[in-house]
This record gives structure tokens, C-alpha cells and sequence, in this order.
DNA sequence: AAACAGTTCAACCGCGTCTGG
DNA sequence: GCCAGACGCGGTTGAACTGTT
């Protein structure tokens, strides 16, 4: 009786959720050689899944750059904007949502957007209503800062190549969810990364007390005061405000340097230079 | 307190597309 | 042009969590 291909991989590969170990090694993996083939990752990072599955665990959970958190209601204008116009194309949602992966906004959609859109009956007044609330400045100050594309679609403005700025503000502002264990230092040259000499909860830190110690001791109102992260310290200062970080937090600050360069400070000290992409990260 | 129902979300699966040989 | 392997995407599943009775 033979096996289908799925039923062989399953005999060698480990299923189910990822522990705080597999999590580590894969990061560890991803930081010191970037991305390269999938299905050599777990091979050489030690793990026992496939490469689809490490690949799946590095952009929907591990990936820099995530936003964790509720959906702003201006992510939820965006997304009823343009699932409307895309439909299922979460990918390509998701592309417009820094930050946000498709399958975050899949289940959201799931969850949430598909009853409400399905319970309205005028749902084209809804996302009328939702069209573009992105463009709300008066609300938050954050958003679009010319009337005229306030009128604008979503898709029209990106599809136009204009910088949107008001999408630019809701970049998920790289709040490196437990992305960097303590085991990396950032010297005078740059990141440097020490064997773990002790295994702490498999992330590197405890949650929430260290959080807390994390955002008091980086001085948040220090780092408005530098150009690019008015609007962001201030974003981020009402997502904490609101409790909408519920994850440990160990890296605020971020500022677009062209389209993929992030200059990373951490209080003491930066380096800039690093390259991410949705699939991985290169130095 | 226990049982059940409903919800959420991480992960899996299968299929289509891309790419290199 | 064909094929195999890798990748990307959308649909689906099921474990964990939460609320209700």
C-alpha cells in the first residue's frame, strides 16, 4: 500500500506548531545566511520540517517588520477597499498593508470583514464610508495631507505611483517583534551576534516585564525628536497607548531608507544597512 | 465547575506558475 | 519544448482560546 507524497513527507517532517526552539534556530538560520533555497533551510538550520513550512513560518511569524496587533480602522478601510476591487487576491492586499501578511489578512477577513460586509446590506456604503479613511487627516494627523487625493481611491493613488502618505505612515514601522534575542549586540561594527549562553524562553527574553523595561529605558520621546520619526513615535505612542502591542518589543525604531534599507538605532548606538525583503534579510 | 458552542489564527494542503537544466 | 524542483498563493483545517449556558 503505497503512500501519497504528502503521507511520505509527513513521515519526515515534524507537522504542527513551532516551538520557541525551532523558531530560534530558523532566525538564527535566516540571519547569519539570509534566504536562499527553501528546501535547504531545514536541512542546514537543523530543523525537522520542510522548506515550505520554514519558508510560511519566516514571513507569516518570524519575518522583521510585522506588525503584530488589532487592525487599525484604516487598515480595515484598506483592506474593504480593496478586496472589493482585487477580491481574494490577499497577496496583493497584503502588499498594500505593510507589515501584514496575506495570511493575517485572510483570517481577518474571515473573522471579522466578511460579516460585516455580508450583514450590511448596503456594503458600496460601507466601503464607501471605509474608502480612503486612511485620508482622514484631521483624525490623525497622520494621514493624507492634500484634500484633492482625499476623493481619490486607494488603488487609484497607488496605482498613480504617487506616495501615498498616508500609507507610508501605517509602515509597520519595524517593531521587531521578538525578532532580535539579547544575543545579538549592535557594536561599532554593526550587529554581531553571540552564541546564547543560557536559553531563556526561547525568544531570548522574557515578555512582558522585559517589554516594559525595554520601552522605558529607550527614551520614546528622545527618538521624536529626530526628523523621520515624528509621526512614527507618535503612531507607535498611541498603538502602546491603546495596548495594541501585546508582544515583547525590542526594537522601535525604524526609518525607510529608500525602499528597503532600515536604519536600525537601538539607543546606544546604530548601523544602517541592512537589506529586508519579505523573504528574507541580507547585510 | 463542567460542558458545549463559537471564534481565532497558525499551519497545512493542493494547485498554478516560474525557472533552470 | 519538456521536465523537475522551487516558489507563491488561496482555501481549508484543527488546536487553542473565549464566551455562554
Amino acid at each position: 500500500m503505497g503512500l501519497k507524497p504528502s503521507e511520505k513527507l509527513t513521515k519526515k517532517h515534524k507537522k504542527g506548531l513551532w516551538s520557541p526552539e525551532e523558531d530560534q534556530r530558523l532566525k538564527d538560520y535566516i540571519l547569519q545566511h539570509g534566504i536562499g533555497c527553501w528546501s535547504s533551510v531545514p536541512l542546514n538550520a537543523g530543523l525537522q520540517r520542510n522548506g515550505k513550512s520554514c519558508r510560511l513560518r519566516w514571513i507569516n511569524y518570524l519575518r522583521p517588520g510585522l506588525k503584530r496587533g488589532m487592525f487599525s480602522t484604516q487598515e480595515e478601510g484598506m483592506i474593504l477597499t480593496l478586496h472589493q476591487t482585487l477580491g481574494n487576491k490577499w497577496s496583493q492586499i497584503a502588499k498594500h498593508l505593510p507589515g501584514r501578511t496575506d495570511n493575517e489578512i485572510k483570517n481577518y477577513w474571515h473573522s471579522y470583514l466578511k460579516k460585516r460586509a455580508g450583514d450590511s446590506a448596503d456594503t458600496e456604503a460601507n466601503i464607501a464610508k471605509h474608502k480612503f479613511a486612511i485620508s482622514n487627516t484631521e483624525e490623525n494627523g497622520s494621514c493624507m495631507n492634500q484634500s484633492s487625493k482625499a476623493s481619490r481611491s486607494v488603488l487609484e493613488l497607488l496605482d498613480s505611483g504617487e506616495q501615498v502618505q498616508g500609507h507610508e505612515n501605517i509602515l509597520p514601522r519595524l517593531v521587531f517583534a521578538d525578532w532580535l534575542p539579547n544575543d545579538y549586540t549592535v557594536g561599532q561594527n554593526g550587529l554581531s551576534y553571540q552564541q546564547p549562553t543560557s536559553v531563556k524562553n526561547g525568544f531570548g527574553f522574557t515578555a512582558a516585564k522585559q517589554q516594559g523595561d525595554f520601552i522605558h529605558g529607550f527614551g520614546f520621546n528622545e527618538v521624536a525628536s529626530t526628523s523621520s520619526s515624528d509621526m512614527y513615535s507618535q503612531d507607535v505612542g498611541d498603538v502602546m497607548q491603546k495596548g495594541m502591542l501585546d508582544f515583547p518589543l525590542k526594537f522601535q525604531e525604524q526609518s525607510a531608507l529608500g525602499s528597503n534599507f532600515m536604519d536600525y538605532s537601538a539607543g546606544d548606538g546604530s548601523f544602517s544597512g541592512f537589506y529586508m525583503s519579505n523573504s528574507g534579510i541580507f547585510s
